[in-house]
DNA sequence: GTTCTAACA
DNA sequence: TGTTAGGA
């Protein structure tokens, strides 16, 4: 019960993907942090957007960002102008900053395959150190 | 069988 | 946070 093949994950496929519990990751939905869309019973499906707002959390959680601060950047990442259908007029708001780059740096590789492999290091490490 | 919410350890 | 109860 993994990919749902269209771009829509469930819950246990994003704590692969994430390395987060899914406690956690409901949690952060309680904390308005994400709204994952849900199917008719209630279940939470996941988009790809979701699962990148999810990396960035856990990433700022390690470096001891609150959850608080976190929602904050979140939002100013959000890109209104994508709801809007438009390009944004400003690259230099905090979507700009946090999108690509940010992306990039914390995963400086092209191939699925090892982007994989850095993820499931990240979820090795969830239960020991990391914290 | 999987995920959900609520609530307690 | 983890875990479990009790449902959907």
């Amino acid at each position: 019960m993994d990919a749902l093949g269209d771009g829509r994950y469930s819950i246990r496929v994003v704590e692969q993907l994430t390395g987060l519990t899914a406690r956690q990751i409901r949690y952060y939905e309680t904390k308005g942090l994400l709204a994952p869309q849900r199917t008719a019973g209630r279940q939470r499906l996941f988009s790809a957007a979701d699962v990148e707002r999810l990396q960035w959390i856990r990433t700022w959680r390690g470096e001891g960002v609150t959850l608080a601060a976190i929602k904050t950047r979140l939002q100013a990442a959000k890109p209104a102008h994508a709801a809007a259908g438009r390009t944004p007029a400003r690259e230099t708001d905090a979507w700009a900053r946090l999108s690509r780059p940010a992306l990039t740096s914390l995963y400086p590789v092209s191939d699925r395959g090892r982007l994989m492999e850095v993820m499931e290091e990240r979820h090795r490490s969830r239960k020991d150190g990391d914290r």
